[in-house]
RNA sequence: CGGAGUGUAGCUCAGCAUGGCUUAGAGCGCUGCGUUCGGGACGCAGAGGCCGGAGGUUCGAAUCCUCUCACUCCGACCA
């Protein structure tokens, strides 16, 4: 490819309002443009990007027995009906209604059209084992995108579905996947961290998630670095010492004027922000028939609600911040609200389990400016439920060592979910099994985010001079460029430049009439993993300079040599990749 | 959805508080010619904008008012 054709310039200056160093990067080497927020264009560049990752991915789905097929975009929303999902999703599924009214949705993932599939393909149990994948797009109609590439509303994923007669057989298959993701990302480069997680709008049992650990991850992590225990803030658990209050005291009324926050109780009353009981509002709905119910949630003053833990334990199927008016209506007063005296039934109480084992808190009075002293959970309140629905923090004890825990952020790359029968059983995916009886076929869902997989390579492949993604990635293996104004050199480069396309060498050719300054910085915003130059002076040392985009230093290569020393050496690049794929999977 | 902010040339931005100094500007990029040629070169000439859109106020609006659209950021867990 020469440079004077490629579609899609690069940019001296990124857009004002870009924020992460991958979505400059990728604006500024030409890789992506904008359209919509969260809707991209992806230029020739980041094409190319996008379908060597894509087929990374399909080798190793290959490998491990799938078989690739396409899924439509645009769904009926029958089948979203029948499992349940046309009501449980609310803002990310894009609906629209076709020509006859009717309703449909934008594909926001394809459990619902795999399970019709399995419904109509599979008969027999001699049918199963069954994988199938895809590379797709899919549309989450996202309530915020945000960060350039990472978070997208329109984006392709590599989406597999497995298909069982049985439990051992599925976890045979997700196994293959737990194994298979770790190849995927270490041929592209990109170190991940594989995380328990919340089953989320899947559903299921166990799933994983396969996270890119960096600061500006969305999602929050709890490591520990004693024994490897790692969990999505979600869901991870942690121990901690209840706070001893003694022997439990009378309840106690106390004037705190104006003091509603919890900072400011600690400070007035002078006690430790650990020894208030919090009180946090929630509406959970719970389908759209049932009416919505006020969810009081009470976790220790230094700590936070789970806000998915809480989710689940409820069996919510929302749950969102309650407004005002929704908190008095129980005769709680905002500010200075506490489950003592609230009617029963009124609201579910849910403590955690700290505030239940811990003696003599603080709490709110239900009446304006007033606190309560010495509340105790049991005695002055009864709670519907009591769990850990506290959220993990910085330092915790690690639920299955004690150690220290550590928080981290982290990108959310690929997952891997053990769905169970939910939507065979809904869309009546069933086969005969080797004893003649009817069974559901028992499903599991994997999926890997293209473009995001990408983001996360430009966010940790960069920097000042623009991207520098690994080989197996890059759009091109090579640039090749003359230093020189001498028509000889120039047509020596043309020679070189055929010879590397010969030679196998995905080659960009950089053939414009521009100044040095201009071609490097391109070369370098454009992330190209290897630069060889021919010019007068390179001739003079002996050939041509060849030097890596991650070196600084370049070396003289003799022009005889110069086609097997690339390809040798994007050999061993590739090979390292590799390699590193067969150390982990 | 709540809050804050931004929309002027392909990109980065000035001009707007105090309407008329503008026939709407600068730098970069783009086109042509010439000079240059190892880390975003230089000179000359040129093209390029309904000042996001719609209404309004006014003799006069990029500038003031109203509405609208788009984008960015923060929040959507504070008793």
């Amino acid at each position: 490819m020469r440079v004077s054709k490629l579609f899609g310039e690069t940019l001296r200056e990124a857009p004002a309002d870009v924020e992460l160093k991958s979505h400059e990067a990728l604006l500024r080497g030409g890789y992506v443009r904008m359209l919509a927020a969260g809707i991209f264009s992806y230029l020739p560049l980041a094409h190319r990007s996008l379908k060597k990752i894509e087929n990374i991915l399909r080798e190793e789905m290959n490998r491990i027995g799938g078989q690739e097929l396409t899924m439509p975009v645009v769904h009926p929303a029958d089948i979203w009906k029948r499992t349940g999902r046309w009501d449980a999703i609310d803002e990310v599924l894009l609906r629209f209604r076709d020509r006859w009214d009717r309703d449909m949705a934008l594909a926001l993932t394809h459990e619902e059209v795999v399970a019709s599939l399995a419904a109509t393909e599979v008969k027999s149990y001699r049918q199963l084992p069954c994988l199938v994948y895809q590379l797709q797009t899919k549309f989450r109609d996202e309530v915020r995108p945000r960060g350039g590439l990472i978070r997208t509303r329109e984006f392709v994923m590599k989406d597999s579905y497995s298909l069982d007669r049985d439990e051992a057989g599925m976890l045979k298959q997700y196994e293959a996947h737990y194994k298979a993701y770790l190849r995927m990302f270490a041929r592209a480069g990109l170190p991940v961290t594989v995380v328990k997680s919340d089953v989320g709008l899947m559903g299921g049992s166990v799933a994983h998630e396969y996270m890119y650990v960096t600061p500006i991850g969305e999602d929050t992590l709890a490591i520990c670095d004693a024994c490897g225990y790692v969990a999505n803030a979600e869901v991870a658990k942690f121990c901690a010492e209840p706070i001893d209050g003694g022997t439990p005291l009378p309840l106690e009324k106390v004037s705190t004027p104006d003091v509603t926050s919890i900072e400011s109780v600690a400070d007035f009353l002078g006690v430790e922000k650990s020894k208030i009981a919090k009180a946090v509002f929630f509406m959970a709905g719970f389908g759209p028939d049932a009416p919505e119910k006020l969810v009081f949630a009470i976790v220790r003053g230094d700590m936070d609600v789970n806000f998915t833990g809480l989710k689940n334990l409820t069996k919510a199927t929302t749950l969102r911040p309650a407004r005002e008016e929704e908190i008095s209506a129980v005769g709680a007063v905002a500010g200075f609200a506490s489950p003592v005296g609230i009617k029963k039934g009124a609201a579910l109480v849910v403590v955690d389990e700290l505030v239940a084992r811990s003696a003599n808190l603080v709490c709110g009075a239900n009446e304006k400016d007033f606190h309560l002293l010495n509340s105790n959970c049991g005695r002055d309140y009864e709670p519907d439920m009591t769990a850990q629905i506290a959220i993990v923090y910085e330092g915790a004890g690690c639920p299955e060592c004690g150690a220290a825990l550590r928080v981290a952020n982290g990108v959310e790359v690929g997952n891997i979910f053990q769905l169970g029968t939910k939507y065979s059983n809904a869309l009546g995916a069933q086969f005969v099994d080797e004893d003649g009886e009817m069974k559901p076929v028992i499903m599991g869902s994997y999926g890997i985010g293209v473009g995001r997989l990408l983001a996360c390579l430009a966010e940790k492949y960069n920097d000042e001079f623009g991207l520098a993604l690994p080989v197996s990635v890059a759009p091109f293996e090579a640039l090749i460029t003359a230093v020189s104004k001498n028509a000889e050199t120039k047509a020596l480069v043309e020679k070189y430049y055929e010879a590397l396309n010969e030679a196998g060498v995905e080659t960009l050719f950089d053939d414009r009439d521009a100044s040095p300054g201009v071609k490097f910085a391109d070369c370098d915003l454009r992330g190209i993993p290897m630069r060889i130059i021919i010019s007068d002076r390179s001739i003079k040392a002996g050939g041509a300079e060849f030097k890596l985009r991650t070196e600084k230093e370049s070396r003289i290569v003799p022009l005889e040599n110069l086609a097997d020393e690339v390809s040798g050496t994007l050999r061993s690049m590739k090979q390292a990749l590799l390699d590193a794929a067969d150390a982990v999977g």
